[in-house]
Parts: C-alpha cells; sequence; structure tokens
RNA sequence: GGGUUUGUAGCUCAGCUGGUUAGAGUACCGCGUUGACAUCGCGGGGGUCGGAGGUUCGAGUCCUCUCAAACCCA
C-alpha cells in the first residue's frame, strides 16, 4: 500500500464493481421493512453543481445507513424534461444551423430534442456516479418517459373532470423573452431603481384634475379607472367622477377601493387590469374592462394608436415626453421598487390578460396543510413547516400552461366542426359530440412541475397497482434544498393526497445551499460557481462528500471554502495510513479466541461502542453532520493517537505472542466497525480498505456496502475509561514538562509518580508501561511516599498523584518556580469561583444533590492539589 | 411592511432537552523525521459566546428589547 491514499483509480474501480454486480439493486422483499427515496430528479439539461452533490451525498448516506441496518431499500433516480431549459438548449443548436423551431415544425423539432436528450441527457446522472451514487439506476426514470407521461394524463384528466382545472382569462406572467407564461413563484422579485411619475388626469366637466402615481406610465393607454382609498377625505368628492384619459381621450372612471394606500404616491392609482396583477384584481371587483396594449414580445399593439410596434420601454419614452408636452407630467421622483423577473433568463416579466389552463388551488391546499398541522408529514428541521404552510394559506391557482412545444401537451381537444372541448386519457378520433374528426389539440403543454409533482408515485408504475408501489409507497424520506419548497414539495403534496389519499414521503429533510467562500449564491453570471467533479478530480470524491455534510448544521446554508477539502483530505490520508498501520501488523494474524485484554484494549472497545451509539443515533434522526463529526473525533483522536500508539509495544513484542494476537485482533475487530460506520459517508476509501481487511475477518463478503451495520452493544464501560483517562493524564502533564523544559523528544527521562492512594497506584501500575512509552520515559518509578524531594526534578500535580521528573543539573528553578506559580493561581481562581457557588444557600438547597456532590468533590480536588504545589514551591525556595 | 436564519478564537464552524475550567478544523508560535501518516506527531498562545435587560441557585443555551448581515414573501 502507497503511504499516501490517492483516490485516483481506486473510485471508477469500485463503483464499476458495484453497479456490475447489480449491489444498488433490491427486488421487492416483503418481509423485510422498506426504506425509500426517490431522488429529486435534475433538469436533464444539467451538469452536476455542488448543491446537487449536496443532496445526492444525504441520500447516499441515509440511503446506504438503511441498506447496511437490513431494511428493503430503494434510492430511484431520475431527470426531468425541464421544459424551457432544454428547449431553449435545442433552438439555440438550431439558430447555430441557421433555422428555427418553426421552420421545422413541432413533430420534427420534438425529434430533435428527444436526440439530444439521448445524446447528453446521461451526462449528469454519470457525473452522479462520479459521487459514488448508490441509487438503483436500473429503475431510472424520466418525467417524460411513458409511466410519468401516462401518470400525468390520469392526472390531468381527473382534475378536469372534477372541474379542479379550468381554462379562463386571467392576468399571468408572461416573459417576453422565452415567449412563455410562467407560474407566480418563477417570477423573481429584484430591487431596481426606476422613476415615479406623477400625471394629471381631467375631470370631466370641471377644471379639478386627479394627480396619479405611477411607475409604468406606458400602461395608461390600458387605463380602465383611477382608484382611491375609500376613507381618505382629499378625495372623496371624485369617487364617481369621470375622468378624461390624456393622450387616448377616453372617459374612465374614478372608483373606490381599499387597496389602495392612501401615503403612497399621491394616493391615487391608475388601473390597467390588462398588464398589473393587483389592477386585474381591482378590475374583477369593479366590473371594468381589459384592454391589452402590449403583444407576447412586450411591443404596442394596435390598442395603442400611434404608439404601436414600439418596444415597452422605448414607449415609455415617447409617451412620457408627449405627456409632458400635454402639461399631463406634473414631476418624476426618483423610486426603487421590486421588479418581477423570469427565473431562467431575468427578463422583466411582463403581467398580461389571457387565456390559460389553472389547477383551482383551494380545495387541494387544505389537505396539504392539514397533513403537516397534523404532525402526518414532518418537516427537517422543522421550522421549515412554518415557510410551506403560509404558502399555502396564500396560494393562489396555479397557471400551468406554457407556451412550448417541449413537455406534456395539453390532452384537450378542440372540436373545429362544433366548438366542443374534448379532455381525454387516450387521443380522441372523432368529436363524441357531433362526430367529426376535425379535433385540434391544445397547443399548449404542461408546466414542468406539473409531471414533478407526481414523482413519487408516477416512477413506483402508478397508475398500475405495482408491487413497488405497494412495498415503497409512501417513501420514507423527500432530500432537498430549501428553494423548492414551494416548486415541488409543496406540489407533490397535494398531488399525493388527491391521488394516493396518503402523504408521498413521511419527512422532508431540508437542506441549505451551497455558498461561495463570501455566501454568495453560486452563479453563472458571477463565475464564482464550483465544479464537484473538478472538485473530485483533485481531491477525490468521499473528501467532497465528507466535507459538504461536516461543513454546517441542518438546514443551514454552507459555504465554500477549499480550505476544508484539504482539512478532510488529510483525515481520509490519516484513515488511510492508520489502515495501512493495522494491515502491516496484522500480515500473520489467525483467527482464534484471544487471550486477556488489556486496558487500552478495554479502553478502546469501550469508546468504539459508545462512537457506534452516537453514529448510529445521529443517523437516526438524520443529523449527518453529528455522526461524522463523531467518527472523526473517535478515529483519529482516539484510535489514532492513542490505540495504535499504545498497541505499538505489544504488537513489536515477538516474545509475547498472545499479547501481540490480543492486540492484533482488537485493531481488526475495531478497525472493521470504523470502516462500516464509515461507509455511507466515504464509501470508496473504505471498500479499498475493506477489501485488503476482509481476508483477516470471520465475516467477510462481497462488499463492504453490503455488509450489516455494526450493533449497537452496551458495553461501553465508564469505570475502564476513567482509568485510562488519568493514565494519559499522566502522560499529557509528563509531556507538558518535557516540553516546558525544552528536554528534546528523543531524549529519554525517568518518572516518578507518588500516589498514597491504593487504587490510583493500582492504575498507574497497570499504566507504567503506557506512561514509559508515549510520555518518553526511560523508567517509572511509582512510589507511595516520597521522603526527600528531588529538588532537581520539573514537578507536576495531579488529583492525588504527584509526578517528579528528576533533571540532574538541568533543572532552571526560576522556570520551574514560575511554572508551579501560575498552576497555582489558575487553581486558586477555580477554588474561588467554586467556594463561592458553594457558599450559596440558594445553589446547595436547589440544584441537584449530584450536581452539588460533583460541585463540592471537584473543591476537594484543587484544594489538595493546591495545598501539593504549595509544598513543592516551599521546597525549592 | 411581514417572516425565517445567522452573529461563539484571526478565518470556517460545532456546542442536543440550561449544570465541569466554552470545543474542533484552519491559521499562528516552539520542539520533533528509527519501522502508519510531515496530507504527520508533541506542546503552546488566542474567545467578557453581537449589545442591553430579564427568568433561574445557575444562561453561549430560555424570554423581551436592540444592533448587524443574509434569504424568503408581499
Amino acid at each position: 500500500m502507497a503511504s499516501a491514499y490517492d483516490p485516483h483509480g481506486v473510485e471508477g474501480k469500485w463503483y464499476a464493481y458495484w453497479e456490475k454486480n447489480g449491489f444498488f439493486q433490491e427486488k421487492v422483499d416483503k418481509s423485510r421493512k422498506p426504506f425509500s427515496i426517490v431522488m429529486p430528479p435534475p433538469n436533464v439539461t444539467g451538469s452536476l453543481h455542488l448543491g446537487h452533490a449536496l443532496n445526492a451525498t444525504v441520500q447516499d448516506i441515509l440511503t446506504r445507513f438503511k441498506r447496511m441496518q437490513g431494511y428493503n431499500t430503494l434510492w430511484l433516480p431520475g431527470t426531468d424534461h425541464a421544459g424551457i431549459a432544454t428547449q431553449a438548449k435545442v433552438e439555440e443548436q438550431l439558430a447555430k444551423e441557421g433555422t428555427n423551431r418553426h421552420e421545422l415544425g413541432r413533430e420534427r423539432f420534438l425529434e430533435r430534442v428527444w436526440d439530444w436528450k439521448e445524446q447528453y441527457g446521461g451526462r449528469i446522472t454519470q457525473q452522479l456516479r462520479r459521487l459514488g451514487a448508490s441509487c438503483d439506476w436500473s429503475r431510472e426514470r424520466f418525467t417524460m418517459d411513458e409511466g410519468c407521461s401516462q401518470a400525468v394524463r390520469e392526472v390531468f384528466v381527473d382534475l378536469y373532470r372534477k372541474g379542479l382545472i379550468y381554462r379562463g382569462n386571467y392576468i399571468v406572467n408572461w416573459c417576453p423573452h422565452c415567449h412563455t407564461t410562467i407560474s407566480d413563484i418563477e417570477v423573481e422579485h429584484v430591487e431596481r431603481e426606476g422613476h415615479l411619475y406623477h400625471l394629471r388626469y381631467p375631470v370631466k366637466g370641471s377644471a379639478e384634475a386627479l394627480v396619479v402615481a405611477t411607475t409604468r406610465p406606458e400602461t395608461m393607454l390600458g387605463d380602465t379607472a383611477v382608484a382611491v382609498h375609500p376613507e381618505d377625505e382629499r378625495y372623496r368628492h371624485l369617487v364617481g367622477k369621470t375622468l378624461i384619459l390624456p393622450l387616448v381621450n377616453r372617459e374612465i372612471p374614478v372608483i373606490a377601493d381599499a387597496y389602495v394606500e392612501r401615503e403612497f404616491g399621491t394616493g391615487a392609482v391608475k388601473i390597467t387590469p390588462a398588464h398589473d396583477p393587483n389592477d386585474f384584481e381591482i378590475g374583477l371587483r369593479h366590473n371594468l374592462p381589459n384592454i391589452v396594449v402590449l403583444d407576447k414580445e412586450a411591443k404596442m399593439n394596435e390598442q395603442a394608436g400611434k404608439y404601436q410596434g414600439l418596444d415597452r420601454y422605448e414607449a415609455r419614452k415617447v409617451i412620457v415626453e408627449d405627456l409632458q408636452a400635454a402639461g399631463v407630467l406634473v414631476e418624476i421622483e426618483s423610486h426603487s421598487h421590486a421588479v418581477g423577473e423570469c427565473y431562467r433568463c431575468s427578463t422583466v416579466i411582463e403581467p398580461l390578460v389571457s387565456r390559460q389552463w389553472f389547477v383551482k388551488m383551494g380545495p387541494l391546499a387544505q389537505p396539504a396543510m392539514e397533513v403537516v398541522r397534523q404532525g402526518k408529514l414532518e418537516f427537517v428541521p422543522e421550522r421549515f413547516a412554518k415557510i410551506y404552510l403560509s404558502w399555502l394559506e396564500n396560494i393562489r391557482d396555479w397557471c400551468i400552461s406554457r407556451q412550448l412545444w417541449w413537455g406534456h401537451q395539453i390532452p384537450v381537444w378542440y372540436c373545429q366542426d362544433c366548438g366542443a372541448e374534448i379532455c381525454a386519457k387516450e387521443d380522441p378520433t372523432e368529436c363524441p359530440t357531433c362526430g367529426s374528426q376535425h379535433l385540434e389539440q391544445d397547443p399548449d403543454v404542461l408546466d414542468t412541475w406539473f409531471s414533478s409533482g407526481l414523482w413519487p408515485f408516477s416512477t413506483l408504475g402508478w397508475p398500475e397497482k405495482t408491487p413497488e408501489l405497494e412495498q415503497f409507497y409512501p417513501t420514507s424520506v423527500l432530500v432537498t434544498a430549501r428553494d423548492i419548497i414551494f416548486f415541488w414539495v409543496a406540489r407533490m403534496i397535494f398531488m399525493a393526497l388527491k391521488f394516493q389519499d396518503e402523504v408521498p414521503f413521511h419527512k422532508v429533510m431540508i437542506h441549505g445551499l451551497v455558498l461561495d467562500s463570501q455566501g454568495r449564491k453560486m452563479s453563472k453570471s458571477l463565475g464564482n460557481g464550483v465544479d464537484p467533479i473538478e472538485v473530485i478530480d483533485q481531491y477525490g470524491a468521499d473528501t467532497l462528500r465528507f466535507m459538504l455534510i461536516t461543513g454546517n448544521t441542518a438546514g443551514n446554508d454552507l459555504r465554500f471554502h477549499p480550505e476544508r477539502l484539504e482539512a478532510t483530505r488529510n483525515f481520509a490520508n490519516k484513515i488511510w495510513n492508520a489502515s495501512r498501520f493495522v494491515l502491516m501488523n496484522v500480515q500473520d494474524y489467525k483467527a482464534g479466541p484471544r487471550g486477556e485484554l488489556t486496558l487500552a484494549d478495554q479502553w478502546i472497545l469501550s469508546r468504539y461502542a459508545a462512537t457506534v451509539e452516537t453514529v448510529t443515533e445521529a443517523l437516526e434522526r438524520f443529523d449527518l453532520g453529528e455522526a461524522g463529526r463523531a467518527l472523526y473525533e473517535f478515529i483519529w483522536n482516539e484510535f489514532c493517537d492513542w490505540y495504535i500508539e499504545l498497541s505499538k509495544p505489544r504488537l513489536y513484542d515477538k516474545e509475547n505472542q498472545v499479547a501481540r494476537h490480543t492486540a492484533q485482533s482488537v485493531l481488526i475487530e475495531v478497525l472493521d466497525g470504523m470502516l462500516s460506520m464509515l461507509h455511507p459517508f466515504m464509501p470508496f476509501l473504505t471498500e479499498e480498505i475493506w477489501q485488503n481487511l476482509k481476508q483477516h475477518l470471520a465475516k467477510g463478503g462481497e462488499t463492504l456496502m453490503l455488509k450489516s451495520w455494526p450493533e449497537r452493544v452496551a458495553d461501553q464501560d465508564a469505570a475502564v475509561e476513567q482509568k485510562l483517562n488519568r493514565i494519559m493524564d499522566v502522560i499529557k502533564a509528563v509531556r507538558n514538562i518535557r516540553a516546558d523544559m525544552n528536554i528534546t523528544p528523543g531524549k529519554k527521562a525517568e518518572i516518578m509518580l507518588v500516589t498514597s492512594d491504593e487504587a490510583i497506584r493500582g492504575v498507574l501500575e497497570s499504566g507504567a508501561g503506557y506512561i514509559r512509552h508515549l510520555a518518553g520515559g526511560s523508567q517509572v518509578e511509582i512510589l507511595t511516599e516520597l521522603i526527600e524531594k528531588p529538588s532537581q526534578a520539573a514537578s507536576a500535580v495531579l488529583e492525588g498523584i504527584e509526578i517528579y521528573v528528576p533533571l540532574k543539573g538541568l533543572l532552571d528553578l526560576d522556570k520551574e518556580m514560575a511554572r508551579i506559580e501560575k498552576e497555582i493561581a489558575v487553581a486558586e481562581q477555580e477554588e474561588i469561583r467554586l467556594q463561592g457557588k458553594l457558599n450559596n444557600p440558594g445553589f446547595v438547597n436547589k440544584a441537584p444533590a449530584d450536581v452539588v456532590a460533583k460541585e463540592r468533590e471537584k473543591l476537594d480536588g484543587i484544594v489538595s492539589r493546591k495545598a501539593a504545589m504549595q509544598a513543592r514551591l516551599q521546597g525549592l525556595r
């Protein structure tokens, strides 16, 4: 084995081995408890980013853990057809070829998209393999595959027939760049500097005028009213009067509506129902006409008269000039306000009234809120339940039609002869009303989230009643980032409740976003993205995985710091070398009953037991960071720093084969368990090592990933741990002396330990060898008392133990006295603190007896330690 | 405007239901290479836990207010 771990070659080798042998696949097995996860499908156009890497790592850890625990495990992968994104990719291609989708026609265009998907769509799933994802690729799904499409049809038709899907003329978010509607949550609100234009609208038949304030003067052409607050004294007399709309000379009414904010602008708002969602609502309340003045390119249309053909921003300029010339413009104020942008292309969206398909949310949202309120579905961390609920409480109907070609085409046909509207699971051939065969399908497709909303059950075979659906549904947990709670999580929940009468998953585990080192979102435009594949190439997948999950706590965002990768890489190397040490020293090991366990053996087995417990419990509650940290500490600080060192004398002692064999057996046992627990976190490294270790194990197997999870054995031994802790304290104290006294590590020194306590004496005697070995002792002498204190010795005092390191002629007396004085000062501080506490009647009377006893014991220890140090100081003077 | 989160060592973060002298990694200082590892070992310095009140015998941890930052919603 090389002296440093090199992930290159190792990772690909084991992934291929696992996948080829079908270790990721499990058949439905009713005799075992199921554990299932459906992967949030990444966009088929996408390539892996760190967010995916974190998401997949979390799922993989949980899956590998549960698999080792013996659950019937399924982690189902797949990709999302990503309507706009994918269509845009192919349109880009076509543009390069000098053509476009309209020239190609719908059918040929879709062929091209499928071709594209076949060719490039597998990229992200290949990248997930690099990460070590142990999902069952044999069950990989795609939101547009046959089964998912069938489910979409089923759901659409059912909701349509129940009146939960309707078509209507409403205001929607139109992206002039993507040429499609987008849903409310696909609009990002961005704070922008703009202007507030004050315009004077004359009152008909009067010299008076009403001044309105607006950020979008160009939409005035579509104004159909002006609104004021009903209780606004300034304008009360004008309500019901008629205004003359400048430039177009249309008569519009002054209406009263409580929506108007009196303090904002002039307190009078122009109402353009066709181009503003709030105005649209007001328009409905007051029965106002909608006048659409912008077209699908966001250019002024024929309703705009002489402005027709102008882009909305050019139109603004021209109209403002005209208004000024007409004396309508009163003033222009600077004003910053939130502008809606398309989440994909950042084009300012245009609210537009048009005819679209909607899902009626009220009846679907209610049960979706109930299951969370009743605890049938839990969010981890639970605070995300609040965000989810408040969103559903204010939900508006969901616009599901998209003016794209790539996606699930809406299963509604219009009869060209009688005008009938047909919604059917199977494509109809003739009109059921008039028998005509002139049917035309609605050209729009469904929002991508409509199909991903069905993901937890469509991927398990629904609408068929499959064994998979029966065994693995509801899924155990959904793991996802917090930014798609609305987009996706909520939709899966209400769809599942509607079509399965059951939650889609028992728990939702929300993790944070991966940010750059300055805390900014990673984005293409900022160029601050980090490619996980590059990280894997450089450090290995195990390092990336471990760094991602130990970086912070559940639900919080994580800043990406390259230095942390180095630290984790070092940890991987540490494991590698500790394992290398074990393997090098067990070459001759033969299984068989071991001899008596030493204190060190008992100690590491006790610590191991505690670690199994901590790690298992942490994983059970999805606290991966805690589990990872517990493993890190056990492996580095306990196994490597102490146990390996403590085992060396026995391993190197050729005289005592029983002792050597016993040490070997404990090393093997602990290493085996340690690798098992670490496997979900660092699958490649652990498999590589374990394959070398398994020949020494009673229970081998083909792969570590199918090995059973270490049992939670309750043999943690507090007495043993206390004993070894005492020995460690002595070793640390001697090391401390040596460092302070500049005794070079190579130089051995005599160590004298004095104790009058029988029990402590026993412990020291059993640990004398350890002390000599780890504290650089030439010999260790244990005395009950010391009549003549050595004057030429450095010393330290522990509870019940005095330590002397004789330094013939080398002792710097001043330095030694200063050392002791400093120690005494620290002890005194502590004594004062404890005395104060124990003299407080409130504490003594009200605190639990064991807490008080502990404090008293501590004080006694300090007092005697201090006395011993003072005596020592006297002796030196 | 409403909501959520964060504020602990120079930096990045732990610290579960309030109870040892508040931890780790990294950085820094000193010593060190004979047989797991210099991607290492040993030792060390460094924090009035954002601020102010309060509850409590006891607060980094609970409550109120306040300051600062990030994000979400309107």
